[in-house]
DNA sequence: ATACGCTCTGTACCGCGATACGGAGTCAAG
DNA sequence: CTTGACTCCGTATCGCGGTACAGAGCGTAT
């Protein structure tokens, strides 16, 4: 059985070791009731810890990774699924403000680029109240 | 003119007047050094909290919308333009992150939603490596 | 057996963007 | 001229997601 140290562990998944003993405290890991004083740690433990930065990179927060990881071992598909389309839905809304964010962006960019002299007319648009 | 107090001002640009203090702080904001111990403040302060407002949404940091607002009295149009295509780039990578994050939940949303019971394949894609 | 490196525990600190609060001063209406 | 609302100023606190570090313990290679 493949029994890791926090240290190989924590590089194998790709976090710090100061990571993995912070998300311990937030209770998104168990501490393991180790033999002896130094703890040992296996693929399950990669697993989550694998998971927590898939979730991350879907824009979970901790606590809702926590609840997550909560709701795995309940089994609570539909709670799941809510939390899902939750997040699916702040996506959408994020995505849309980036996309008029970039949206006046470039045309900002491309007015001042063809401009001549004075005050950049960036400056300029945002400072008018309508510049989304 | 109109001269305002501060709660005026902040309650006109939308923010909240410990906000206005704390972009003082910051250098956003001049103090405006005012007849007697209460500050008065004008137009052109509405419109610098709404610059601050616009750029934000656009996603600037307090760091770089200062320097935009420093770059606005120099008029250094180049240096305007670059931090804006910076940005830009920031965007996109941004908006990739998202679409990305976006397609494996529907796809897992999707997939939780029709299947039967046992644990949620939206936890179980997640704790697998390759989940997007 | 001892030196070295890793671990454990606790606490402090970071950056970001605010937000809250206490105590004193000021201003305008009644 | 008092009362109540607002202002000023400084400092503390918050939420988030970590990161750092000190001091003590353990474990293993030499």
């Amino acid at each position: 059985m493949p029994s890791l140290t926090i240290a190989r562990l924590a590089t194998t998944a790709g976090v710090g070791v100061e990571t993995v003993r912070f998300y311990q405290r937030k209770g998104l890991m168990a501490v393991p009731a180790s033999t002896g004083a130094v703890r040992h740690y296996d693929e399950a433990d990669v697993q989550r810890l694998r998971f927590i930065r898939a979730a991350q990179r879907a824009g979970f927060s901790l606590k809702e990774i926590a609840e997550l990881l909560a709701l795995d071992a309940s089994e609570d598909r539909a709670r799941v699924q809510a939390l899902t389309r939750t997040r699916l839905a702040a996506l959408d809304a994020e995505m849309a403000e980036l996309a008029a964010a970039k949206a006046m962006l470039a045309g900002l960019l491309s007015q001042c680029t063809s401009g001549k002299a004075g005050p950049c007319p960036i400056i300029a648009t945002f400072t008018q109240s309508g510049c989304h």
